[in-house]
DNA sequence: GAAAACTCTTGATCTAAATCAATAATTCTT
DNA sequence: AAGAATTATTGATTTAGATCAAGAGTTTTC
């Protein structure tokens, strides 16, 4: 049930097999099927969710409707609002699984006290969210400085699995792109190599 | 000279006069002239600085010779390439002060060691390193989601005193733009009004 | 197993932003 | 103070991406 998430964790930093446990005893585990959510506009995010297994989106709603995906997490990563987890304040955003999922979920007050209580998961998240940060910062360099060939290239490479088990469409929500657009720009991809 | 530092701390994770002391003892200042270097590309980031004064960029040279802006920092925030400090790999980037400015230093291993000594050290870096995250993820909601005209009024409003002290050419860059355009959004979001 | 919903591609047209080019205003330099 | 460099605006043209529209292939669903 743990496994991914305590591999992570050890590759992160070294547990012993009692300190293994008694992180264990603040988890939880949660199974969504496909298009459930985990969280909705409005609602406060109460939890950090590390992905066993699927695929969770991070997104919000646009004026006209439309969806703006602004992140994607497949096995191995964290999804959370971290404004609205910090904050206490309501999200503006929807989480939900693309496809069947099992988290492995941590409350608020659960990892608070845990972060008092445990140097090395205080080091295991700073590490995490230092790196969701250099994340995003990637990101933004690929979106102000690179072509969209380039930018779908650089996809490809980071994220893989991501491309191949997300529709299309929703690639293009995460470039801000049309779904036409994307499909033209692979096409390009295709041809040139 | 470590007012602001100081005050940022407090407001955050509030601190006795002995602990402001202890933290102030792995701290230093340094001054740069306009258009001076923090950090080069292929240099090792070696520290963290916290802008006291002054407005520091973090760029990248595009193939054709572009500065792209990833991350602009004023007063009060702070500027590093995360990534190299993290890794000790060589930096992709450049860091440098587009106004003279005044920062307050901490090296890595100074970090690393006071992160070990101060939990409210810990605890207010990693609450900087959050707030530094959603800010990025919120970039990433206008820059897939929103107009021109929409995220130039975003940026005016979060970050009003860059949009007056930096040149708009570098506005342009930030956003992804030529500089052409960003003065044709400005004009058009001038004459609705 | 047929209908409905979703997914992707392709074409034609329109529009917003890039590019090219010129000019004026401002600020550095020496 | 004069010349050079930097900065911002505006116009004309080109180009990349959005939009509109249709169709074919897949997957869901009942």
């Amino acid at each position: 049930m743990f496994e991914r998430y305590f591999q992570h964790f050890n590759e992160t930093v070294p547990l012993t097999a009692a300190e293994q446990e008694f992180i264990k005893s603040y988890l939880t585990v949660k199974k969504l099927r496909k298009r459930q959510y985990l969280l909705q506009e409005g609602d406060v995010c109460n939890c950090v969710a590390f992905v066993e297994k699927g695929v969770m989106r991070l997104y919000r709603l646009g004026d006209d409707g439309a969806e703006n995906i602004i992140v994607f997490a497949t096995d191995g990563y964290f999804i959370t609002d971290l404004y609205s987890f910090i904050t206490n304040e309501p999200s503006g955003y929807h989480i939900d699984a693309v496809e069947d999922s099992e988290l492995v979920i941590i409350t608020r007050s659960a990892s608070d006290e845990l972060r008092k209580l445990s140097a090395k998961y205080q080091e295991f998240i700073f590490l995490k969210t230092s790196e969701a940060y250099i994340q995003l910062e990637r990101r933004i360099t690929s979106v102000i400085s690179l072509s969209l060939e380039d930018r779908y290239k650089e996809l490809l490479t980071n994220f893989p699995d991501i491309i191949h088990r997300v529709p299309q469409h929703m690639i293009a929500s995460y470039m801000g792109l049309t779904p036409e657009t994307l499909s033209r720009v692979r096409k390009r991809i295709t041809i040139q190599n």
